[in-house]
RNA sequence: CGGAGUGUAGCUCAGCUUGGUAGAGCACCACGUUCGGGACGUGGGGGCCGGAGGUUCGAAUCCUCUCACUCCGACCA
């Protein structure tokens, strides 16, 4: 491919829109170009990748054992009336209406179609299992769509949904899916952590997230430093604290003026904010409800909304109702006295002799005991906390350490939820119907692309992975316009490598050596190879891998075999 | 949806406070010089100053409304 004849419209300057490595790359890069807001055109450059990435996956995927087919964008509203998300999902799905007035959206997710695929065509047990995956456009409205092509409203995904009799077949595809997804990043060569995850809303047994890690990732996950546990940290837990001590303060009730935070409260009384335990007021189902945490600890949002009693989303309550509840302001709130339903997080209940607010403006106690002082019920105990690095890991192997990732991708298991109230049942050995047993198994195509730039890339430009590039070779032609033994050898080499396999792009623009050296950094190919006057007089041609800081020089007859 | 910010040439931005003929650098076109790490000179093209309304003799500039985009937060299989 010659360069003189794509579509690259590389930038000198970051553009001022975008903040993150990878964003700023694929536009400068000329791989991305917004057209609104979380919705991209993708160039000539960057289609590449894209397309690259998607035929790893296919193969991958094919070796797994699923099945590609292809479903549409819209989808009629009945289907999802049926399953009951029409009325459940948000602003999120985009709905419309065609020329009959008939509602339909643009599709989120595929669960519905493919279940309705599923139980018009597949009616016995001797059929299952079976998995079927397609590589297609998904739009969500996000309501901030951010971070280019990272989180937009319109991507590419790779969805899978798998159909089984029992539990065993779904384990053992979810297994397969799980090694699946392994290689896949691994053959990216992009370093990723499998997380055990939330099952959210949907409920199932089990859920893995794909991460790649990057600093820029908008997801902690945890893992352990001497064994394998690993989770998001919406869902790690830490080893259970050591029994409490026993008391040895007295209770004594303390002037606090104007102390509010657990910063504040600690620096006052000269205490670790771990001694001072933080009562925070969530809004409630049946009215407000407490939760009591050590003061340097964060409270976990979704564990907590799985508290029975507390709303969903979680909601602080708002100042004029914790005074309603506990008769001060936020900033004095304890347990002690607190006459509505109270979760304690598990650390919170093993601290003896701690700090707490009187439930008064300004005041404090000091030297507060569980039991003694405070009523605490065993089931009211609860893990409602984020993991903080050097947490004792759950396993008992030792601490946790935290980073950030990107969710790259997402298997889990479904169960019933969609099979059951579609009806889609088949028929079983003796002739019962049964509802299958569903997984679900998604990879964010173009977020991939993103996260591989993510990890990949210094000052100069992005360095793409050998089995992602967009070519696999550079070829620089210097002088390409003027220097007949330029073009000849160019020409040459061009033939010589294609008919070896390699994809090459061929700068034959006229344009002077540094631009072409800077827009080639830029985009990333992982070979450079330069062709010029100079060299070729000396019949070599000069070699640079994108990772590389010098030059060799090549004789121009060898040049296949180094590439090699 | 709450908070903040930005909209001026293809890109990055100045001009706005204090109203008076719309600018710079890069990019683009032509010619010349140059030619191995983002060249230089000369000339040129390109703008409804996001949009609408208002104030004014006169609005990129002041006022009101609106739209878009970005950032922070909330939200998110």
């Amino acid at each position: 491919m010659r360069q003189s004849q794509m579509l690259i419209p590389t930038l000198k300057e970051n553009p001022a829109d975008a903040d993150v490595i990878s964003h700023r790359l694929m536009l400068r890069a000329g791989l991305i170009r917004q057209v609104a807001s979380g919705l991209y055109t993708w160039l000539p450059l960057g289609l590449r990748v894209l397309r690259r990435v998607e035929q790893i996956l296919r193969e991958e995927l094919a070796r797994s054992g699923a099945q590609e087919v292809l479903m549409p964008v819209v989808q009629p509203a009945e289907l999802w009336e049926e399953s009951g998300r029409w009325h459940k999902m948000g602003p999120e799905m985009l709905r419309m209406q065609d020329r009959h007035q008939r509602n339909f959206c643009l599709s989120p997710t595929h669960e519905e179609v493919v279940t309705d695929l599923f139980r018009r065509e597949v009616h016995s047990y001797r059929q299952l299992p079976c998995n079927f995956y397609q590589i297609q456009t998904k739009f969500r409205d996000e309501v901030r769509p951010r971070f280019g092509v990272m989180r937009a409203r319109e991507f590419t995904m790779k969805d899978g949904y798998s159909f089984h009799m029992d539990q065993e077949s779904l384990d053992a595809t979810y297994r397969e899916m799980h090694d699946c997804y392994s290689r896949i990043l691994r053959r990216m060569d992009l370093r990723f952590r499998a997380v055990e995850a939330d099952t959210g809303n949907i409920g199932g047994a089990s859920s893995h997230e794909f991460h790649v890690l990057a600093d820029s990732g908008e997801d902690v996950i945890v893992h352990a430093l001497h064994s394998d546990y690993a989770a998001n940290l919406e869902k790690a837990t830490a080893a259970a604290p050591p029994t409490r001590p026993a008391p040895t303060a007295a209770l004594t009730r303390v002037a606090t003026p104007g102390q509010e935070s657990i910063a504040e409260v600690s620096a006052f009384l000269s205490l670790p904010a771990a001694r001072c335990l933080k009562t925070l007021i969530l809004d409630g189902v049946d009215g407000p409800v407490a939760v009591v945490l050590r003061g340097d600890h964060a409270l976990n949002e979704i564990k907590a909304q799985k508290l029975p009693g507390v709303t969903v989303p979680l909601r602080l309550a708002a100042d004029t109702a914790v005074l309603e509840a506990a008769g001060c302001r936020p900033g004095s709130l304890g347990p002690l006295g607190l006459a509505i339903p109270t979760w304690v997080d598990i650390e919170a209940a093993a601290v003896a002799d701690f700090v707490c607010g009187a439930n008064t403006d300004g005041f404090h106690y000091t030297g507060a005991n569980w039991e003694r002082d405070i009523p605490l019920d065993a089931t009211r105990v609860v893990d409602v906390r984020n993991v903080l690095p050097g947490d004792p890991a759950p396993d008992g192997s030792g601490p946790l350490a935290l980073q950030r990732g990107i969710e790259v991708g997402h298997i889990f298991q479904l169960g019933r939820v969609y099979s059951a109230p579609l009806a889609a049942g088949v028929l079983d050995r003796s002739g019962a119907s049964v509802i299958p047993l569903m997984g679900c198994y998604g990879i964010g195509v173009t977020r991939m692309v993103a996260a591989i730039i993510e990890q990949n890339h210094d000052d100069a430009g992005i360095i793409w992975p050998r089995p992602v590039a967009p070519f696999d070779v550079h070829v620089i032609a210097l002088n390409y316009a003027k220097s007949e033994a330029v073009r000849t050898a160019t020409e040459g080499l061009l033939q010589e490598l294609e008919q070896l396999g390699f994809s090459v792009l061929l700068d034959d623009r006229d344009e002077r050596a540094g631009v072409k050296f800077a827009d080639a950094d830029l985009i990333g190919i992982p070979h450079r190879v330069t062709v010029g006057d100079r060299g070729l007089a000396q019949g070599v041609v000069e070699y640079r891998g994108r990772r590389d800081t010098e030059n060799q020089e090549v004789a121009l007859a060898a040049l296949a075999e180094r590439l090699r």
